[in-house]
DNA sequence: GTCTATATTTCGATAGAC
DNA sequence: GTCTATCGAAATATAGAC
């Protein structure tokens, strides 16, 4: 309401997204739970109460971080609808998903895969916290699908994860990672798109 | 020391699996840090006095879940000592991995996947929390490999990982998991197989 | 925007009676 | 083997000075 606002707006946007920076390292390392306001602080050399000026709760600083992830996901989703139906569609989504993750990304992911029961209890307290693919993969397949069609087809969209997750605790890089998640899309893909196949065979 | 120890016994150790069994749903549902020693007591009708006199702390109740883990993996790396080295030892590996799992077992592999954090900092601080597929993936590869080689032998064998956590809050049951699991470990062997090849054409 | 000081709650764990 | 009572530490969060 100053006429100074631009400068004191901008301070205050660098240490918010500081905050939110040292937070995700913490949150994956040590996980949400064990993860303090003070641990946060100190990392940036203020107090508690410092933190407390930029976000109102612990939970608002870890909603702002898996929020980053959706944006993506819908571009994603617009991108789809208005792409024909095609044999190869599944496999081309799931690629154009690989490619266009950057690492900051990558560390949601990470991050929401490692604070698994936290993420689900705010989706539960009613929070704008979406479940990521579930739009994407009702374009492929439905309830009248078999277990097998749906869980092949989410599996081929989430590669990058599978990916993730094997490579903890080796020091293979994010290029690599990307890569096998391509490779591992896929050869999935081709397994979901003859599941759905056989579906609809069934059906008919 | 009593002439009544087998009855008390009896009852103690049925007492002991009660706890670890609701620890076990608790630690999935909420998370180890979520999810206090009242809350299990609680959940049991007793107090949380009465659990410290099963276990001496939290830790060791999730220690004793993890550890119930490692047996099978023994015997499976027995197992693979005793194959001769095949084009095909990769997928019989993961498929014998995957036929031997029991819902039980399941059960351990989501709370070692939901609750990675703490158990990365038990190993870490010297409690006999051994990584999983490390000895097993040995076999196949070395630190000479490629890291894609050493990224696809990984996925190959955890892919009950990857179809667990795609099945993430859906109704898809038990079975249809195993059975994806071991579709997507036969295609994923094919790629590690590749990878690996290719390795050895280029050292030679 | 950052600080000191503090309120309030909850946790893991222990002591000791029964 | 289970209880009541309690300790001490650490957590989130707030009030108010500067």
């Amino acid at each position: 309401m100053s006429n100074s606002i631009s400068s004191e707006r901008r301070s205050g946007e660098e240490t918010r997204s500081q905050i939110l920076s040292i937070a995700l390292k913490f949150f994956i390392e040590k996980g949400y739970e064990s993860t303090s306001i003070r641990d946060i602080a100190e990392a940036l050399g203020m107090t508690k109460s410092s933190l407390y000026y930029h976000f109102r709760s612990k939970e608002e600083i870890l909603i702002n971080l898996i929020q980053l992830r959706y944006a993506q996901l819908e571009e994603l989703l617009e991108w789809l609808d208005n792409q024909p139906m095609a044999p190869d569609l599944l496999e081309r989504t799931a690629h154009r998903w690989i490619d266009c993750t950057t690492i900051e990304r990558l560390q949601v992911m990470i991050l929401a895969h490692t604070n698994q029961p936290v993420i689900l209890r705010l989706r539960e307290t009613g929070q704008d916290i979406r479940s990521g693919f579930q739009d994407i993969i009702n374009r492929f397949v439905d309830n009248n699908s078999s277990a097998e069609a749906r869980l092949l087809v989410r599996m081929t969209l989430d590669t990058i994860s599978a990916a993730l997750s094997a490579s903890r605790g080796t020091n293979i890089d994010f290029s690599e990672i990307l890569n096998v998640a391509r490779q591992t899309a896929s050869v999935l893909s081709n397994l979901a798109v003859g599941a759905i196949s056989a579906d609809h065979r069934q059906s008919s």
